[in-house]
DNA sequence: GTCTATACCTGGATAGAC
DNA sequence: GTCTATCCAGGTATAGAC
């Protein structure tokens, strides 16, 4: 790992931990093991830093949320199939995996904690942070609910409440757990108590 | 209003705005019309004034939450056939209520705020966070369900898993919609299409 | 209880030797 | 690209006059 890649890593941990303000550019020279002078050779200011981390970070999370089986909008159609074949066990697996992903993936929840800290500085960052965690779960869950009700896989709908229905709750729990990692296991078991009661409410078909 | 009560209101408003570290003890002087230096004589550093507002807020969003309509443990039993005697305007009325309190209210929303900023630096105030904002609002609902649950007014089913399906998106949304005032009529209908897939699935007789 | 003045420190950032 | 040295602004907090 590059120096400039191990600023941006440890600056990640200190910002999601104490914030932008809390954060001093001597307390990332440290963490890294350089002068704080140094520094500036890799960025030109602190500032910097936090932009490219947001930058970095955003497209990174695209990738992975792509890499870790959630389906683009082509493939909409072929995923509700997908979705709709899976037995129960396999639902509850899936979200299990989003849900922990988000919880504690090591890029994931450190970007997560740290928008959530500093949404309210800056307009920009709080853009991100609503596109991220709000809008595209949502959006996406939507468009794939709706085919499924087209499909008659699920109960029909509006696509857009069951997706506030079936996100929210892993949004909330998200949030509940975040601090916590001795409590996964409840976690965990009050998501599949959620995902259940979602299945039975809209699943044409109950296994 | 006393020095000690501005003091108090105006690094709430500046706390909630660019979080602890970022307001200096001069930004709050300057906010009350007083030199900083002043503000020694009511508060001994700035951090006493940061744990009184979670003192005095902690108690006045008790006080307000019960006065808002939501009865206490005691009249659970009356509650509930309260809300089953509620037609579907009624319940309505009373979600967005409670909604728009967390959302605009002059204190709730600005420690609300607060507490998001900060819940990650420091343990006691993740520990209001969650109090207030998670687990009361689960923790009531829960035993209000249970109860309407008993009487038939709702289809039996987990009161837990009911309350975070009412509460979860109520959450969300106070969320999604924080930052902009302007759409607060969308999130209103987002609320109303929410609380109406909620009582269609839940209650027993539909008005 | 408010002011001015000040002590003391830490923060971000730059210059220049190696 | 790292270091030491330094600058300057701003932060918390105290002392003492009024």
């Amino acid at each position: 790992m590059t120096t400039k890649e191990l600023i941006i890593e440890k600056a990640l941990t200190l910002f999601a931990e104490n914030g932008y303000q809390g954060t001093s550019v001597k307390n990332i020279a440290d963490a890294v093991g350089i002068k704080d002078s140094s520094l500036y050779k890799h960025f030109k200011s602190k500032k910097e830093i936090f932009d490219t981390i947001v930058q970095e970070m955003s497209t990174r999370m695209e990738q992975m949320s792509l890499g870790y089986g959630l389906p683009d909008e082509a493939g909409m159609e072929s995923a509700a199939a997908l979705y709709g074949a899976l037995t129960l066990g396999d639902l509850l697996d899936l979200s299990k995996k989003i849900f922990l992903f988000y919880l504690k993936d090591e890029f994931a929840a450190r970007f997560r904690r740290m928008l959530t800290i500093e949404q309210y500085r800056d307009r920009e960052i709080y853009e991100v942070y609503r596109q991220i965690f709000m809008e595209a779960g949502i959006t996406y869950q939507a468009a794939l609910f709706e085919e499924m009700c087209r499909q008659g896989i699920f109960r029909s709908s509006s696509p857009e409440v069951m997706a506030l229905h079936f996100y929210a709750p892993i949004f909330f729990l998200l949030n509940k757990y975040d601090q916590e990692p001795e409590k996964e296991e409840e976690a965990l078991n009050v998501l599949e108590a959620h995902v259940r009661e979602f299945a039975r409410v809209y699943r044409q078909n109950q296994d």
